[in-house]
DNA sequence: AAAAAAGATTAGACTAGTCTAAAAAACGGG
DNA sequence: CCCGTTTTTTAGACTAGTCTAATCTTTTTT
């Protein structure tokens, strides 16, 4: 049985290595609110139960094992974070903190009949894809909007990196996961775009923005 | 903000209150699965911060403080009791360890949007009654079956002091929330007792499962 | 290439919670 | 009412996890 820090440090690996290929105390330790000395300590700690291979200096790599459980942690937290919206009327951006508690019950079979309750969702509601129980994600193909060039139409799939502060911003702007949006003009000096969704007016997005925005082709 | 474990104290001190009208340090290490010393340093560390008063030697009294909060952590507990049980499916047999965990997750719009998404339940799968968001709790007048005479005729309201085998039991004999048995014959010998449901033939009780089963007259 | 800066680890202290063992307090049967 | 048992508390040790401060390693700058 892990304790509650070990599976944070874990996911916190993990987001890393999605988000950037690599992880390095400092990022981890920044994550998760805590200090490099500490978290220096929990990796020496998680290599030695084999969830984790590290090399000082040179960064963190999941084993099988490690990556297993990190994505038993994701699929727990997105069908909470899909419960909590779908059911219980929560906005996308008041879950995070609130499935960040519910993901550390344990109970295999609660997560089970959870999933099938909710009818077994491929995503949750930022976008994300929620691993089946053996760990298996649904594949797309997105890009970051801020990667789109003038002229392209595409479809919101999924808000990454998210923090409760941008999702309320998207709220108010109007824009969701599906929403389609053609690309006006990229502006070159600070990366901004402006973009006219399908119904509506075109507005401006600033890089920050469009940076955490996964889209595909529509 | 409360530890998990001085929550767990609370809710032991709570719970042997309402069974026995007096709380002593064995019986809270017990039910913990802890031992004297430890509860001896939690109960003082609780007395610090307000929440009970302890007289050594003498038990354990809530304040004010300690029994809303208790209050509050039952009503979490069976309120995740109900969402499993209706919800997800689990059995009545099932749920109690994972509410367990569920209790302490830790957010009060989180609880009142469960119990509004449950229909604001009065009791839970065990037929406990659940506290409101002010803590009050729907009366009833109830009695133990083992208290009941030859001739009496009874609804079974709540099976208390549960645990997983007797819950077992009971559903084996066909035993729920709501059915109404005659008490046919009291056995003086053993406190066993012999009960006919409504709709069913005879057979008998004993003394232990008797007395955990609360009924109202029917 | 040397110095400075950034990042990581180690060493040592502290807290919270638990335990065992021993001492203290209360209780109960002769 | 006194001795032995039960219950409670205290004392001291241990673990897990965290921190600060100091040291070590790597990278960057000049």
């Amino acid at each position: 049985m892990l304790t509650r820090s070990e599976e944070d440090h874990i996911k916190a690996v993990y987001a890393l290595l999605q988000e950037d290929d690599s992880a390095f105390t400092k990022d981890i330790a920044e994550r998760l609110h805590t200090k490099a000395s500490s978290v220096s300590d929990m990796l020496k700690k998680l290599a030695d139960k084999g969830h984790l291979k590290h090399e000082p200096y040179y960064g963190v790599k999941l084993t099988a094992k490690g990556h297993a459980l990190a994505l038993q942690l994701v699929r727990k937290h997105r069908l909470w974070e899909t419960f909590l919206v779908e059911r219980l009327g929560f906005g996308w951006d008041e879950v995070h903190e609130v499935a960040e508690q519910m993901e550390h019950v344990a109970s295999e079979k609660l997560i089970d009949k959870l999933d099938n309750y909710l009818g077994h969702p491929s995503f949750d509601p930022h976008g994300d894809p929620i691993p089946d129980r053996h760990g298996r994600i649904r594949a797309r193909r997105t890009k970051r909007l801020s990667a789109c060039q003038q002229g392209d139409t595409v479809r919101i799939a999924a808000v990454s990196g998210t923090t409760d502060g941008l999702l309320r911003l998207l709220d108010a702007k109007g824009l969701r996961i599906g929403t389609v949006l053609n690309v006006q003009e990229v502006h070159a000096f600070d990366g901004s775009m402006d973009v006219k969704p399908k119904s509506g007016s075109a507005f401006s997005l600033s890089k920050d923005v469009s940076h955490h925005l996964q889209v595909e082709n529509a």
